[in-house]
DNA sequence: CCTACATGTTATTATAAAAATTACATGTTG
DNA sequence: CAACATGTAATTTTTATAATAACATGTAGG
C-alpha cells in the first residue's frame, strides 16, 4: 500500500494553523502548503477535532488550537487519526491447524507490544511547540547559509 | 496498502528452524505453518541468509541459525527484512513553494529519527530466545486450561 | 435575501506497497 | 536420471491509503 502519512500531515495542520494564528486560515490554504486537496485536510481537521485538539466552525474559516502548542504531544496526534493502529504488524493469517502457526504470532504480538509501548513513549516527549522549534531553527540556518554564500 | 508482515513471518521462521532443529524443514513445510506459498518463505529466507542470520545450500533442506536464538534480536531480524524502512514516513510531497511546506517536514522527520530509535532500542532488547520462551509459556497455560476443564 | 465561499461528510476512484503466484534455473540425493 | 529441494526473477492480486468528486450545511457581506 501506500504508506500513511496522517500523522505528518496532522502535525503539518497544526503547526500551520499555529503559525498562522490571528488569520484567517481556510482548508484550501492548508492543502496548498501539503500540496493534497481541500476534502483530504477537511478529513484529518475533523480527526483533529473530534480528539479535541482543534475548534472550528462550519462555513467560517477560524480553525484554532485548543491549548499550546507545548501542550499537544505526538502522541495526541497520533491517537487523533491513527486510533490505536500499531506500529508493527503480527500475522493474523497463519494456519490455525499449526499449533505453532498461530501461537508464535501471539508471542510476537506481546513484544510487539513492548515496542510500541516505547515508541509512544518517545511521542508523548515530543510536543508541537518543538517541531515549530525546530522549523524556525532550520529557517535561521538557511538565511544564514545564504548570507555566507553572498559575502563569499 | 497491505501491511507488512515481512517481520513477522521472518521471525516465525526463525523460530519454526530454532525448535524444528536437526530435522530436515523445506519452505513448504514452514509455508504451510505461515499459511502462504514457499516461494515468498524463500525471499524472506534469502533476505535472513543475507544478512548472516542462516545458513543454507541449494538443493538441501538443511537451513539453519548460524547462532543461538539468544543471540538473535528482533533489530536484527528487522534490519534483515525491511532494512531501513522506518515506522513512520513524513510527507516528502509538500509544496516546495511554500516555505513551510518542506520545512515542517524535514522538522518531523527529525523527531521521527528519535522515534525510530526508540523503537529500535527496544527490538533491541528482544531475543528470538524470549520469543520462543512465550510461546511455550502459552502452550503451557493452555495445556493447563484445557486440563482443568477436563476436570471439572 | 441571495450570492460567494466556507466547512462537514460520504462515496468513489486511483495509487502504491505488499503478499501471492508463476516460472524456471540450479543443485542434491537416492 | 527422476524426484525434490533451493534460489531468484517476473507478473498478478490484494488492500490501505490518498485523491477526487459531489453535495449538504452554514456564514457573511453586499
Amino acid at each position: 500500500m501506500k504508506y500513511s502519512t496522517k500523522l505528518s500531515d496532522a502535525l503539518h495542520i497544526l503547526a500551520f494553523l499555529s503559525m498562522g494564528a490571528g488569520q484567517r486560515i481556510t482548508s484550501a490554504k492548508i492543502a496548498e502548503s501539503v500540496k493534497t486537496n481541500p476534502a483530504y485536510i477537511r478529513q484529518l481537521m475533523a480527526a483533529l477535532k473530534n480528539a479535541g485538539l482543534i475548534t472550528s466552525t462550519q462555513g467560517q474559516a477560524n480553525a484554532e488550537l485548543t491549548r499550546n502548542p507545548d501542550k499537544i504531544t505526538v502522541l495526541d496526534v497520533y491517537r487523533a487519526v491513527e486510533g490505536n493502529k500499531p506500529l508493527l504488524h503480527w500475522d493474523i493469517d497463519t494456519n490455525p491447524e499449526c499449533g505453532v502457526g498461530i501461537y508464535v504470532q501471539l508471542s510476537i504480538a506481546d513484544f510487539y507490544q513492548e515496542i510500541q509501548e516505547a515508541a509512544e513513549q518517545k511521542m508523548q516527549t515530543i510536543t508541537l511547540q518543538a517541531i515549530i522549534d525546530q522549523y524556525y531553527k532550520k529557517l535561521e540556518k538557511l538565511a544564514l547559509e545564504s548570507g555566507q554564500e553572498i559575502i563569499s
